[in-house]
DNA sequence: TATTAATCGGACAAAATTGTCCGAAATAAA
DNA sequence: TTTATTTCGGACAATTTTGTCCGATTAATA
């Protein structure tokens, strides 16, 4: 479904999300250490998120990555896929076909795109705040 | 979503399908051609296939692919899927963790799952035959 | 029987994805 | 000002996926 890269981004975006909320600023070893994730790989992604706007790093000594209590709202996880798998998931046809069109449809485009609706919405209105109050209860885990 | 070869996969079933409900049997250069794909790189897919008894190979002259009459309203979507893609799509978790497991769930499990068996669902009822239907009435298309 | 046309299967090659390493830049604190 | 700690960015490496090639096998037909 989602690439490493962006299952490792969503991961660490919510554990950056949950650790803001404390205020707290984490560094990218701490955060691949709790999601379970390589280092440096997420590093990568983490600056694919930072150059996208989607979370703030600063450099240097007492330095991490954060998120603002305002974004963790706005931020949504449609951002955060798109940002590094591109717009193939929301708009790519199900079956290959270059393009998805409706006027010259593969034969599970209706069927597909019901599904692939469905998909953009529920990351279309799924916030990083949400998914990191399942976390802060104990419901919910970002690694095992 | 899919990987290329299940792509590959099943495009070239539907064809098979629609060739098969006219009695044709089909060689994997014609398949490729009319998929618009990699021909070697599907005939690999096609084995793969047929090793499943999803559809059926015959060698030598007027050999080709096949699939029953039969065959084509038991064959559904997710068969061809597993066989090919195996079922991380089908049993996967959403932020890639081991494995998805409701009793100790990551952040996007209920929402993951609900699409997940939608998805599934769709995929467990809809048969080759009705994909080849749309085809043979100009409606959908193998190819652009 | 010889030829021909098709799938089968394994080895190989190319490309994309995933992952590592290291020096540069920034910045807080001694 | 120096040192230490962090992200940044580019080069590189490993792995997986995608794609190619070719000889072996099968079977129809001349
Ligand atoms: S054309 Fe294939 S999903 Fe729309
Ligand atoms: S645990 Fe992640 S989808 Fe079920």
């Amino acid at each position: 479904m989602f690439s490493k890269a962006c299952e490792y981004g969503i991961r660490a975006a919510v554990y950056i999300t949950l650790q803001s909320l404390e205020g707290r600023r984490v560094s990218v070893n701490e955060i691949a250490e709790e999601i379970d994730s390589p280092i440096a790989f997420t590093a990568k992604t983490l600056q694919l998120l930072t150059r996208n706007d989607i979370i703030k790093s600063v450099k240097g000594p007492t330095g991490g990555f954060e998120i603002d209590r305002e974004e963790m709202n706005n931020v949504k996880l449609n951002m955060i896929v798109k940002a590094i798998d591109g717009d193939k998931i929301f708009k790519g046809c199900g079956l290959g076909l270059k393009e998805c069109n409706a006027n010259k449809p593969c034969p599970l485009h209706d069927k597909f795109v019901d599904i692939r609706t469905n998909l953009s919405k529920m990351l279309g209105s799924t916030s990083l705040y949400e998914l990191a109050m399942g976390l802060e209860v104990g419901l919910t885990f970002l690694k095992r």
